[in-house]
DNA sequence: TCTGGGGTCCTAGGACCC
DNA sequence: TCTGGGGTCCTAGGACCC
């Protein structure tokens, strides 16, 4: 394994509550308020302010759970509005990009920057002025974490996020404050120990963080908990093992599925869902300019429910690599047929799109079905009037026009302040 | 009544070949 | 009775992340 050597210094700035954040921004009034957001049919709450946290309301819990709660304590409950949540986070990127070009957009609420060559006093000072600024353009609060690799950064990240006298801007570049981190923090709470490695940790001893990085068996680590837990381990010793990624990297798979908002018995309303999230899927394809050989339709009932239960995966193989939406909805469809069984309570489709070639390097099929230039020209129209009419002004007929029967419930949901024109904010006079 | 969605990486083990 | 061995490639499934 080879190794960056130290002088690196990484910063992770991280947005506080990003999606309650992002529906506080339209609705100062909330502003002392709990908030939650919730996900795709308003299943669970994927997002919360401290205040909904210090009701005790769990990452991922149910909302029908804790609808009692959310009453009594008069919380501010949202459907995602996912649109509003990239507009946003493309501003807070924006505004970090200024302080450096050496940045890593490492999910929608966070990113990763270069800031080696700091000493350690001004880099402090600097990280202020990151979370002012971005504070100020966008209106969104971040914490700001820093060491000398990314698992260091990712948990004084944390600290910062939890100590209120940080002010929301931890440094982990000297040795003692170091010492005191890893001291405190718990196993499960270092980037990349996720429940299992817990358990395991736990066996051989290691329960705070400094107990991993002191392990002295190597060896074991790396048996035990894989190449990655030996670089999460010497990323502790300050020894950097996850480099910065600027460059955004074409996906290799693109998924698409929903819960449906009502329980789907037939096949019909079975085609069409598939044929909607095989659309999604296309337009995502197309837009990284890239090809896919295989489609993958997996369908399944409800697994809370006391019903028989049935789920099942299939897959296609294409002759020839395509992006044309039509064409994946017509080898969907012939493999939803294959593993479709009447009888069952339908709960949930999804979509997988793999074997990923970049568009212009694909090889053509002497006997496939290759894309002519007619269909790569109805496409690339049809992704245009999107684009400029909204999103699904031009759709496939398959994709049908009775979503009732089956689309996600959004009850809860706020207007499209920032990507519908209708629902712009009205500025009035002072 | 009501329980999310979209990714990546790693490894073990099977298939296949010579 | 005794039934190669080593390499590569691929895939399914697990674990993790946000």
């Amino acid at each position: 394994m080879t190794f960056l050597q130290n002088d690196k210094i990484f910063a992770l700035v991280d947005c506080n509550s990003f999606y309650c954040s992002c529906e506080r921004l339209f609705r100062p009034d909330l502003a002392k308020r709990p908030v939650g957001v919730l996900s795709n049919n308003d299943g669970c709450f994927v997002s919360r302010t401290n205040e909904l946290k210090n009701l005790g309301v769990k990452m991922g819990a149910p909302y029908f759970q804790v609808k009692d709660i959310c009453d009594k304590n008069k919380v501010a409950v949202f459907s995602a509005n996912f649109s509003l949540y990239t507009n946003i986070s493309d501003r807070v990127m924006n505004t970090l990009f200024e302080f450096t070009p050496n940045l890593e957009a490492y999910s929608v609420d966070e990113a990763f920057l270069d800031l080696t060559g700091f000493d350690q006093k001004s880099i402090i000072e600097y990280a202020h002025l990151i979370k002012e600024t971005v504070e100020r353009h966008t209106g969104i609060p971040v914490c700001v974490g820093i060491g000398r690799t990314k698992v260091l950064a990712k948990l004084a990240n944390r600290i910062a996020k939890k100590n209120v006298s940080s002010r929301g801007v931890c440094s982990l570049l000297e040795q003692e404050q170091l010492c005191t981190a890893l001291k405190i923090v718990n196993i499960e709470d270092v980037w990349g120990i996720g429940r299992q490695s817990t358990i395991k940790m736990k066996m051989l001893g290691i329960h705070k963080a400094i107990q991993l990085r002191d392990f002295k068996n190597d060896l074991l680590i790396q048996k035990q908990f894989t190449k990655i837990g030996r670089m999460i381990q010497d990323e502790l010793r300050e020894i950097s093992c996850f480099p910065l990624n600027t460059e955004t990297p074409k996906k290799k798979e693109i998924m698409c599925s929903r819960s449906f908002g009502t329980p789907v018995f037939d096949i019909r309303s079975m085609r069409e869902s598939v044929a909607c999230y095989a659309s999604l899927a296309s337009e995502k394809l197309r837009k990284q300019k890239s090809v896919c050989a295989e489609i993958e339709v997996y369908i399944q009932t409800n697994p809370f429910k006391d019903i028989p239960q049935y789920a099942k995966a299939a897959k296609a193989i294409l002759s020839s690599p395509t992006s044309d939406t039509r064409k994946i909805i017509r080898a969907a469809w012939e493999t939803l047929d294959r593993i479709f069984l009447n009888g069952f309570e339908y709960k949930k489709a999804l979509i997988k799109l793999s074997r990923i070639q970049e568009a212009s390097e694909h090889q053509v099929s002497l006997f496939g079905d290759n894309d002519s230039k007619e269909d790569l020209e109805i496409m690339r129209v049809m992704d245009q009037i999107n684009a400029r009419e909204g999103h699904e002004m031009v759709k496939i007929a398959a994709c049908g026009t009775n979503k009732e029967a089956w689309y996600m419930k959004q009850v809860l949901k706020s207007p499209r302040y920032v990507t519908g024109w209708s629902e712009l904010v009205k500025i009035s006079k002072l």
